[in-house]
DNA sequence: AACCAACACAACCGCTGTGTC
DNA sequence: AGACACAGCGGTTGTGTTGGT
């Protein structure tokens, strides 16, 4: 079958594929996305060239990294801050994408909704539940958390008490819903409110920077230090604090910490000989 | 070993904002 | 002012991986 020059290629992008984009912003720069297209570079959208990029391609971005405790806690307040707002939380977390933002926020959001709705619906398997909410604070590594967990958990391991609003921290926004079988959660009714976690004590150690910063978080105009701080003006890398980040770079993160299995392209090398001044 | 659910991540889609002509 | 193209954002979906049974 002839006639598929138009067609768009979609799907996984090729390691070839990566290699002429990234070709493509080393000559021209993050921009003219649509030419990559229109001069037969790719047979991809200028859209989904500058996703890549953005998502994946970019400099500096700690791709396959989980979310740290500090990063987590960030992306808690800032989300009860600014609501949805990914790409604006996204420029405080450096070396994230509002596209990790979004996702670790979902799958958490659905983790606890899931949680939830199965506390909703009293059986055997919620001890089940009950060891994964446990794992979710536990991975938080919030001591505090943790230990009531346990002492909880010791004394009565009922699932009812699992989501005791006072342990979970939900307070108001929790005890005012309804939990019966007619009416179990929706994951669309479920704008789960975030607890107030509280900061860790003396067990966790953080760098000046960062207890500066999630002190300045409890301050509802700490945006007022950044100044008129927005998310376009974040996206020219230059701008961005990634030298000085607020926290210490956990720089066996950037560019793929985690082995990613057989990407052949390694973008740091690739990077090397780009200007400076580029991103 | 096979199956399944949960999870993490990548990519797409639709919409909106902005700049340019 | 309006039309158009492009960039960016948020929501959603698809897919591969992992861990438990």
């Amino acid at each position: 079958m002839d006639g598929k020059r138009e067609e768009i290629r979609k799907g996984p992008w090729k390691a070839e594929e990566d290699e002429v984009l990234i070709n493509h912003v080393k000559q021209y720069g993050p921009r003219d996305w649509s030419s990559i297209r229109s001069k037969g570079l790719l047979q991809r959208t200028g859209k989904s060239g500058r996703l890549r990029w953005v998502n994946k391609l970019r400099p500096n971005l700690k791709n396959g990294c989980k979310f740290s405790l500090e990063e987590e806690r960030i992306v808690i307040e800032l989300q009860a801050q600014f609501g949805n707002k990914w790409a604006r939380i996204a420029t405080y977390l450096p070396g994230r994408t509002d596209n990790d933002v979004k996702n670790f926020w979902s799958s958490r959001q659905k983790r606890l909704a899931r949680i939830l709705q199965n506390s909703a619906t009293p059986s055997p398997s919620n001890s089940k539940s009950h060891k994964v909410v446990k794992e979710i604070f536990e991975t938080s590594e919030d001591q505090k958390f943790k230990a009531i967990m346990e002492e909880e958990s010791s004394s009565k391991a009922q699932l009812p008490d699992m989501v005791n609003p006072k342990l979970l921290h939900f307070g108001a926004n929790y005890s005012d819903l309804q939990l019966t079988e007619d009416n179990p959660y929706t994951e669309s009714q479920l704008q789960i409110h975030f607890p107030q976690i509280p900061y860790p004590q003396q067990d966790l150690t953080f760098s000046p920077e960062s207890q500066e910063l999630l002190a300045t978080l409890e301050d509802p105009y700490f945006l007022d230090v950044f100044g008129p701080v927005d998310a376009p003006e974040l996206s020219n890398e230059a701008q961005l604090p990634v030298e000085q980040p607020f926290f210490k770079p956990e720089t066996s993160c950037m560019n793929g910490g985690k082995e990613r299995s057989d990407k052949s392209v390694n973008s740091e090398a690739l990077f090397e000989d780009f200007p400076t001044d580029m991103f």
